[in-house]
Formats: C-alpha cells, sequence, structure tokens
DNA sequence: ACAAAAGTGTTCACACTACACCCATGG
DNA sequence: CCATGGGTGTAGTGTGAACACTTTTGT
C-alpha cells in the first residue's frame, strides 16, 4: 500500500488563474468587461480580468475575488464555463485556467473603476481579439449563458431588482442575437406566470412609458412544481 | 510595466488531476468504471479513475492517458464536465481536478484490465459512495450525458459500429432512467434519417432478431443542414 | 397632429404523446 | 403451438411561429 506522500508528491504543480468574462446589459446590447494586460508578454492587449489562485482559496472563491475587484460588487451571479489548458495557452508561462461566466447590474457600476484598471464595457458584437484563448472562453461563455438562459430564470441578476418588459426582451434579443416577436414573448411570460407587475413606470425611454415588473421567486417555485415547461 | 517574471512568480502551484467518469453500456444498465483508491488516504474506497496531469501534457492528453491506461482504448470519445477546486476536497492535499466523461465500447473491454487495476463496472443505479467529490462528479457528468445525447448523435460511441433499434432504445432509457415509447421512438430516429439499416440481424437477444443499424455521417449532415431540429 | 414606443389575440403548422396489434422465429 | 421480443400507424394536444392594429403621451 503507497502512502499519501510517495503518491502526492514529485507531480508537477502548476499555476491556477481564475478568468471571469463579466457581462453587462447596456444601451439594448449585451456587454463584456475588457481591460488592458498589464504586464508581458502581450502588454496593453485586450484580455479578460483574472487572476492567480490563492493557497487557501477555491476557484470560485478566486473568481468571485477578481469579480469584486473588478466592480465592487458582491454577491454576483457566477457559473463556471471550463478549464483551459493547453500547454502553450499562455504565452507567458504555464497556467491551466478557469473560466468563469459572471452576470452584473451595469447601473451600479463605478465608472471611475473602469478608469483604474484601463477597463471598458465592450459590445459582444464588437469583440475585439484578446490574449491567449479568451476568445474562445467568451464562445464558450456565451454558449452557456444562451443555453441557462433559456432555461433558468438567471436572466434578472442583469437587473437591479425591477425592469420593463421591453427591455427584457432587449436583452433576450441582444443574448440570443435575433429579434424576438413581442406579442410571443410577452404571452409565454404571462403564461410562466413568475413576474409581478408593479404600478410603476419606467418613462425615460418612451413617452407613454412601460411598467415596472419584478421577479417573484414563489411563483417560480410554483411554476416549477406545475411540472410545466417552457424555454424562452 | 510589470515584466513577465514578476507576475507569475511567488504565486501558488497546484497539483492538477484529469478524474475521467467512464461510461459503458452493458445488460441494458449504464455503467461505470469505478476502482479501488490504490493509496492513503480513503484506501481501497470506491473512486473515479484519475491521473496527475505532467507538466508537458494539456488537460485532454492527461484524461486520455488515463482512459488509454485503464481501457487500452483509443480515440475515446470524452468531454469536459468541470473542474473542481474546493480547498478540502481532496483529504490527501490540495488537489485541483479537472472531470472528463467518456464514452467506451464495453464489448471491446479487456476485462484482465478490470483484474489488474482492481476495477469493476457499476451499474449506475446501485453507485456506492465514492472518494471525495467523486459522487458530485458523477452527477455533473449525467447531467451533461443527458442534455448532449439529447442534442447531439454522440450515444453511438456506445457501441462498436452497428447496433440494432431495441438496444439503442435500451440506452437511450438507461440514460435518461425513463422509458421510452418504441413506437415514437422509432419515428424520431425515421424522421431524422441519419441511420442505414443493415441487412443482418442481431439473433441473440431474440428469435425473430432485430436488424442492425449503422450511424450515417452525411446523412446527419444533411440532417443538420435541413434545418429540422429533434431532440432524442 | 404626429412621432415613438407600449400593449394586445388569433391562426396555423408541427412536434410530442398516448395507445394496441401483428410478425417472425426458436424451442 | 406458444412464448418472446421485433416491428408498425393514427389521432389528439399543446407549444412555437407568424402576423397588424390601437393606445398613450411628450413635443
Amino acid at each position: 500500500m503507497l502512502i499519501s506522500e510517495q503518491y502526492y508528491l514529485n507531480k508537477s504543480k502548476f499555476l491556477v488563474a481564475a478568468d471571469c468574462i463579466v457581462f453587462g446589459f447596456k444601451d439594448k446590447e449585451l456587454h463584456i468587461l475588457l481591460t488592458r494586460r498589464p504586464v508581458q508578454p502581450q502588454y496593453g492587449e485586450w484580455s479578460l480580468m483574472g487572476g492567480f489562485v490563492g493557497e487557501n482559496e477555491s476557484l470560485e472563491t478566486a473568481a468571485k475575488k477578481v469579480l469584486f475587484e473588478y466592480t465592487q460588487q458582491r454577491g454576483i451571479y457566477m457559473e463556471q464555463v471550463n478549464a483551459y489548458g493547453e500547454v502553450d495557452r499562455d504565452t507567458g508561462g504555464r497556467v491551466i485556467s478557469v473560466a468563469f461566466y459572471a452576470l452584473v447590474r451595469l447601473e451600479e457600476f463605478d465608472t471611475s473603476l473602469a478608469q483604474k484598471f484601463d477597463a471598458r464595457w465592450i459590445n459582444i458584437k464588437d469583440l475585439p481579439q484578446l490574449v491567449f484563448d479568451h476568445n474562445k472562453m467568451v464562445e464558450d461563455a456565451l454558449t452557456l449563458l444562451r443555453f441557462k438562459v433559456s432555461m433558468q430564470p438567471i436572466i434578472f441578476n442583469f437587473f437591479d431588482g425591477k425592469f420593463t418588459l421591453p427591455a427584457l426582451q432587449d436583452l433576450y434579443e441582444a443574448i440570443y442575437q435575433r429579434p424576438i416577436d413581442k406579442r410571443n414573448f410577452r404571452k409565454k411570460l404571462a403564461s410562466m406566470d413568475i413576474l409581478d407587475k408593479l404600478h410603476i413606470k419606467e418613462t425615460f425611454s418612451s413617452k407613454r412609458g412601460a411598467f415596472y415588473y419584478i421577479f417573484n421567486e414563489e411563483k417560480y417555485k410554483a411554476y416549477l412544481a406545475s411540472g410545466k415547461y417552457y424555454s424562452l
């Protein structure tokens, strides 16, 4: 019987990074928070934000730390995308990266942070070339996001509580990159019965004004229990 | 401007393992290849098979190596499930694991290998408690497998080329753990038109015998191009 | 008054479900 | 001849897609 030391010893160790694909919703378009790489090699090129995992951190903890550093928000919705471990993926050294996507409330975003880190919100339609395999990470994150969003009500994490139906539809259209029929969209939402209509209107994006809605957790549970399944 | 050395230096490094959830189909049930953990701590307990990633290996390469070691098969269909990085997940040391699921052709499996590694094919219905977070890995792998199998024709990797429709249905039922209507199943397959019927019968599981079919890659491409989407 | 966005129903096609009987063969 | 598993069609239901006009209000 081997003992632990023989088994774990003399094995290669690796730098492990957590890279975050931070999604935000702005100007009816999906945006990603990108930064300029602060070190050589590839200094100054567009990059996802990331950080190395510390000795006493889980992958999730490391990712949360990165997110907090760049956004000062806590309780951000986050999900693991994949691990990336090609030998030469990082031109600066052997690094294994675990990618997470995150959904942030962009209205709350402190623009001074953008200055500090030379970070910008880039429309996903205008995605530049990124360092290493970061473009692949974004692609994978988008694929996963599209799937998740159609199955679970995670999309409300983009909003600070309340939202209007036109805005919600714009968001879905931005994520799927395809137009959605207004009537079908609202009909489906109505039949799910997971939202509460507020009696306040949002009046700055139209003259008439659109009613605010909020997501109702209880109704969502009832919807799940009902056995009906719609996908948005 | 920081240079690379300052950035990458003095960061924690980690053991990284590739753990494999090896699925096989036998006796109308889905099975997983499990082994007895060969080292302390938790010596002799049920475990997935895994191995540490080497200096010049990608995660995929490491997983392929593990798969080859235990099955002697090459070209095994494999897909990454997730990375697992809780600080205390491995009671023997800090290890970050990347899980992969694999689909193997169980008919080709060399049972002498099972002896050598103290490995066994366990019915997923009778899954024992596994070491560390391996049960969670299996759960995640199953969820992913179920999704993938319904969307893409990866299920044929369980067979050595040809298969009968009853066997294919049994396999789907084993994966989903729910009965499927025979006529609906066959009707859907027929409308997809991605299989070729051979004029040979498999005669050992019934008196009448069931026709063999093979997956036709070209037809599958045509099916994709047609824009029709069925999910199995 | 008019421009601009919010809001609202109906019809049609098609995929999914449920369901029962005959066929071929080995023993 | 009978037991065992292989093979086949139809009708109903519900979700997804297409489609146009009225309402509200600020300018």
